[in-house]
DNA sequence: ATAATTTATATGTTTAAACATATATGTCAG
DNA sequence: CTGACATATATGTTTAAACATATAAATTAT
């Protein structure tokens, strides 16, 4: 966690957009929810700057990394994506122009793509992976059995 | 809820994204939180789709309708939104277009708008009104006290 | 009063999201 | 084997997000 944010006075929901009554619980969480995503996303945001790439693109990574040295197919990437709508084809377009992913076609299904983490996709990710813990610790204001639960929650949210 | 959601089974985030191991639970919680926005924000799209409106778009008509009749300036929109790093600039064009809000130069400072919801932009919140219930529901697995609960936790995430 | 600074909004540009459609390969029923 | 359908990916188009910069009015300092 970055110094200057041991100032920072948090504040609630209704507070941060100025709106004092809602609905009802359920729409309260819904809104805190889409609200809490936006603060978070633009601090990851802000981490993977500096490392060249977007959110998405680090997902990629994480993903092609944990199954290397396998190939795996587009198809396979979005089954494990964040976001299922995600535009695989065109992400992975850019990574193959910063040479972080290889693709290739696969020869046992030749619709399908075999792609992978290239060396130099690893070696970022490994330059990365030094600085995971300011990445994790965004949410450390929660202890262990709070983020647990907060998972937990979020699990059943979706039913 | 839509009918056919009730034979929808629960899938944990492991599941979801096909990942077994976090780093910590702290970092499993920000992956699900990235993840429960994404199923969340395609749900409210669908829901807001029949009616013309994104979901920034009825964010606005929103807030709109809590100061009416008085004008708010964009600045004023904007932090009221979920999203801060909205374009409220181009998104009340596009809404202009629409003919939902009305936009004047306000007399006391020419440099900031006099915004409100129109007539028309009225109208539709109405109509949107008459389904709300299927909007708040989309967390109604959670019970009224784990919705508080989830809210107060993501309250905390963000220090 | 004037220059410097801040604030409110608009605009230009690049990149990505959203959505529909196309193409090519694979699978399966008959 | 053939036709119908499913699957994997690519591509075209429209719309919006992201980011920098511009303009104009208001505020502040000198």
């Amino acid at each position: 966690m970055l110094y200057c944010d041991r100032f920072y006075i948090s504040m609630k929901i209704e507070e941060e957009i100025k709106q004092n009554t809602f609905r009802n619980p359920h729409q309260k969480a819904g809104i805190n929810l889409l609200f809490t995503y936006q603060w978070l996303i633009h601090k990851q945001k802000d981490f993977f700057k500096p490392f060249g790439i977007t959110n998405q693109q680090y997902n990629i990574l994480r993903i092609l990394k944990g199954q290397y040295p396998k190939n795996i197919s587009g198809a396979d990437i979005k089954v494990r994506m964040l976001d299922k709508n995600s535009d695989v084809s065109r992400l992975l377009d850019r990574m193959i122009l910063k040479k972080l992913v290889v693709k290739n076609q696969c020869p046992s299904d030749k619709r399908a793509a075999d792609v992978s983490i290239s060396q130099k996709g690893l070696e970022l990710l490994k330059v990365i992976d030094i600085k995971n813990d300011s990445l994790d610790n965004i949410l450390d204001s929660l202890t262990i059995e709070e983020a647990t639960q907060l998972s937990n929650l979020l699990d059943k949210s979706r039913r």
